[in-house]
DNA sequence: GCCGTTTTCGGCCCGACTGTTTTCAGTCG
């Protein structure tokens, strides 16, 4: 049982609590567990197994502990059980309706007996809703047209996508007469793998022309909501934007609130609380009297805490850093001297080891790895020995010809379903840099990717474990992969870790980046480059490295190429 | 249901927008 299957039941639960009108904080009680179950790096199974005490959890008590220890060794949650009996599926479905709560939710079971998004629509359209109690022609309508979005909402979108569409917005905005400022918020601002909608903040002393413009602006589909300070739009692409307009003395609280995360903000409202405080997104307020809330700086400052990068708003790490003192500076992509993971012509890569090699050096590149597949990936024309030997030679040719950039001799090595690796040892021994990758059989159980992984990381040649989980974000879940298990074997064989910087990828992901820096282990941030263009991706590695609040220490690529080939294994 | 403690019960964020309502409830972020 993995922590998200445990942590998407208690989502149900408060699904199915919230239709039958439940305590509000019990209900809250459930989502912020499922929250921080679904956030941690450690197995909940593995403790449970072990016997630790699961009230240690953030937001697990006596009771949701007894909940888990439950959920784990029966494979099964009793009062989940008995209310999936009273709450038909399809109701649940009609959470998702825009507008839709589980106010209306209740009326349309309880009243109407609708059990499916079918029957409501039918129900619409009969204008049987409209009769309701509370409702009206307006409501029905929406709802009538909510209904095929349905299937759609609640989808999110790569941080690529988002950062693509919010920075177009906030220049287009920054053009109109009027704008002083814009920014966006949000976890586009967080920088969070996906985003499930996006913000945007602007000063102008008259809303209605951000707005106008807004409403305008090529990538909008359509308006949604329009008041006096904020504007709700859908883009062309299905993702839905806030824009909030709000005066200059307020931006950085704006900023500040807008940006979040919820749980990042619960606790500095909570500190300003404490200190007589209290901060809205219009500022920080003693009593009446406004305090701060020009800059986030000022903001933070009025409570006593640093500014904290976005990346670190996740009511995780950055508390504590900042509790221990001044906070660290966390990585950044200037900081990377060299690009670890890349393809070239030689299997599935676009361009050749020289094009490579001086796109790279272009890019402020000291070092790179040449890691093409192995033969196992035939699909992208992988390397058996004999070619791969002839390509470290050519790698090793276009070594002496070009000056400024370093180039290891790679491979891109699968581990194999039956936990061997896809290049016999004396292969390896030859390489200057071998990432280890699981690519098939991904959805074997726990215990043989286990054995898959632990035979690379117990492999004296292996430096780093590339992709570790294999997951697609958004698409296709990665390996069964005890992580904590992975990461301590890692640890004792000098073996690093990858964070995978494609934005499909960004796998080690921020949690078990965290966790690994934690164990001392050396993290590596690779673009995976199977282009020239490719090289573009390191940002959204970088990010996702400052999420789990790595340093320019904690990254083995920020080394010079000196200092790194002596982290290196085979020196 | 959790949490903290001014230890065992009270607090748990709150403001914008919409629609139906004529003073507010529901939803959302």
């Amino acid at each position: 049982m993995k922590n998200d299957q445990i942590a998407g039941m208690f989502d149900l639960l408060a699904d199915m609590l919230e239709i039958q009108g439940s305590n509000p904080f019990r209900i809250r009680a459930y989502r912020n567990a499922s929250r921080n179950l679904g956030s941690m790096a450690e197995s909940l199974e593995e403790m449970v197994r072990n016997d630790e005490d699961l009230t240690q959890l953030s937001g697990v008590g006596k009771d949701l502990a007894g909940q888990i220890q439950e959920i784990v060794t029966t494979g099964k949650h009793k009062q989940l059980e008995s209310l999936r009996s009273e709450v038909p599926p399809g109701v649940l479905d009609m959470l998702r309706i825009p507008g839709v709560g589980p106010k209306k939710v209740a009326v349309f079971f309880n009243e109407l007996k609708l059990t499916s998004l079918s029957e409501l629509k039918q129900a619409a359209q009969a204008g049987e809703l409209a009769k309701l109690k509370g409702f009206g022609k307006k409501t029905e309508q929406s709802i009538l047209e909510g209904i095929d979005q349905a299937a759609e909402a609640g989808k999110r979108v790569s941080i690529r996508d988002a950062r693509r569409w919010a920075d177009e917005i906030v220049q287009d905005l920054l053009k109109v007469d009027g704008v002083t400022q814009a920014e966006a918020a949000g976890s586009c601002r967080r920088r969070k793998e996906t985003c499930g909608d996006l913000d945007v903040l602007a000063i102008c002393e008259d809303a209605s022309r951000a707005m106008d413009a807004l409403e305008a602006h090529p990538l909008v589909e359509k308006v949604l909501q329009r008041g006096d300070t904020k504007q709700r739009v859908r883009l062309q692409s299905g993702i839905e934007m806030d824009l909030r307009v709000v005066p200059e003395e307020s931006f950085g609280a704006a900023l500040q609130y807008f940006t979040g995360s919820k749980e990042h903000n619960v606790v500095v409202r909570g500190l300003a609380r404490d200190q007589g405080l209290k901060l809205n997104e219009y500022g920080m307020y003693r009593g009446d009297d406004y305090v701060a809330g020009r800059t986030e700086e000022d903001v933070y400052a009025a409570v006593g805490l640093p500014w904290f990068p976005p990346e670190l708003r996740e009511n995780r790490l950055e508390f504590k850093l900042a509790e221990a003192g001044p906070l660290p500076e966390l990585v950044s992509v200037k900081d990377i001297r060299g690009d670890l993971h890349m393809h070239t012509t030689a299997s599935d890569g676009a361009a050749t080891v020289e094009e490579m090699a001086t796109a790279a050096r272009e890019r402020g590149l000291k070092y790179i790895a040449i890691t093409d597949h192995s033969q196992r990936v035939s699909m992208a024309n992988g390397l058996d020995a004999e070619r791969l030997r002839a390509h470290w030679k050519e790698i090793r040719r276009v070594r002496e010809q070009i000056d400024g950039i370093e180039i290891l001799c790679g491979i891109e090595c699968d581990i194999l379903e039956d936990a061997t690796l896809d290049l016999p040892d004396e292969v390896l021994a030859e390489a200057d840099w071998v990432i280890a990758v699981l690519h098939y059989g991904l959805k074997q159980p726990r215990d043989q990717i286990m054995k898959r992984l632990m035979c690379a990381v117990n492999n004296p040649h292996v430096d780093i474990i590339g992709h570790p989980t294999g997951r697609l974000v958004g698409r296709r879940e990665g390996a069964d992969v005890n992580m904590m298990d992975l990461l301590k074997a890692a640890a004792d064989n000098g073996v690093m870790m990858e964070i995978n910087a494609h934005p499909k990828r960004l796998d080690l992901d921020d949690v078990h980046a965290a966790a690994a820096k934690d164990l001392g282990i050396p993290i590596v941030i690779s673009t995976d480059s199977h282009s020239v263009n490719g090289f573009e991706m390191l940002e959204y590695g970088v990010d996702q490295a400052r999420r789990a609040g790595l340093t320019k220490k904690d990254v083995a690529n920020t080394r010079t190429p000196t200092q790194f080939r002596k982290m290196l294994k085979r020196n």
